[in-house]
DNA sequence: GTGTACCGGTACTCGACCGTATCGGTACAC
DNA sequence: GTGTACCGATACGGTCGAGTACCGGTACAC
């Protein structure tokens, strides 16, 4: 979806002829996302993503206004979804597989979600960025999984746990490291999906145990 | 005014004897998680708190020697669980009312964990504290009612969704801010409760299987 | 009434960071 | 070779907040 036109430097940085590469642009994006998990997004300083990248302070300030607008750039470079590919052919398995892939994601974007978690109830437009990159796409994909499912018949489109399941996957993904202070590898993710989610879409053989 | 019981003050504050009451250190809490809800952890500043309760900048720094304490005996002043009483005499009812209870409370302390949910990751003892404030209690009292459904027969001990329930629960909670955009209110909890925990609880009368 | 110790207020130091300005160097056009 | 425009480095101004120091006032002890 919405793949930018990819010819020639034309991201959002260069609308002047900047000599900027891609991959270099790239490099600040990831830097400054690393700098927001590691420290938080009002800990992050321009300073320091200078720095980390060899580049000037002066550089990023040509390309962004601001900081905030530097991490909503940052952030749009981002919206891909974890879950676009999956397709086994029963729902159970690709809810099994997107359990694995989220938890290989969480360590990562979860603390992306965590760091900006407060910042974004601050600034409309960083919330808005932040949803469109690590929110919508991921809903997105899991939509057409479910959709999948209810068109092979295994689930009723009217099933009521089919409107929650992206609210509960990123819930538990979300609300481990408080419950737990751990969090939520692929693991645990997939004993959660095998004891609640599948269950609660009635696509166990009942309570096995 | 209240001259002091005979027990005095046995606050965190009151080491040394204090003249701030235990109602007036309450209000410098109040104050300091208010201004954490609004603001987030790290936009809090001592001087707005003094500011907000009419107090000298001093009088806070005499009793707690850095912001980061402040703060943590502030969420300790707070271990009081949202759930405690609920006791219907119906696990599906009392997890309802958990639903209603948890919906109610979630505007102010899901700010709150949302305001201090990077802070935690870079001081372990703020974790501790937030953890011991809005967390274990709550968590311990819903795993009461759990134990009393279970010493009613409503569910087997052994029932595989019991031990995420409580991960579940603030799962949504933290999630339908991202996910929806919304908090999540006590009508959405309660309909989650009936779509998802009751289910993979097995315990619907609705759906059959 | 005198002493003590805390209260509130204010002013201060110190450091951090945002955003700007300035400067020398350099890739590229022509 | 000359001009242009961007790069990196550095320095600077301005703001803001943590934590300290100092002050006069006052409640309480004895």
């Amino acid at each position: 979806m919405t793949s930018q036109a990819a010819d020639g430097p034309e991201t959002v940085a260069a609308s002047r002829r900047s000599k900027i590469s891609r991959e270099r642009e790239q490099e600040f994006f990831d830097a400054v996302l690393e700098q927001i998990r590691e420290c938080g997004y009002e800990a992050v300083t321009m300073d320091g993503v200078a720095a980390s990248t060899r580049c000037s302070k002066s550089t990023l300030y040509r390309q962004w206004k601001t900081k905030p607008q530097f991490v909503v750039a940052a952030l749009r470079s981002r919206r891909v979804s974890k879950f676009e590919g999956i397709d086994t052919g029963s729902l159970a398995d690709d809810l099994r597989e997107v359990a694995r892939a989220a938890g290989r994601w969480s360590t990562g974007d979860t603390k992306l979600l965590q760091a900006l978690g407060h910042a974004v109830t601050q600034d409309e437009e960083l919330a808005m960025a932040l949803r469109e990159a690590l929110v919508h796409p991921e809903i997105a994909s899991l939509n057409a999984i479910l959709q999948r499912g209810v068109e092979r018949g295994e689930i009723a489109a009217d099933q009521p746990a089919l409107e929650y399941i992206p609210a509960q996957l990123f819930g538990v993904i979300r609300a481990r490291p408080v419950v737990d202070g751990e969090y939520a590898d692929p693991d645990y993710l997939v004993r959660f999906v095998d004891a609640v989610v599948l269950p609660a879409l009635g696509l166990t053989s009942g309570r096995g145990t």
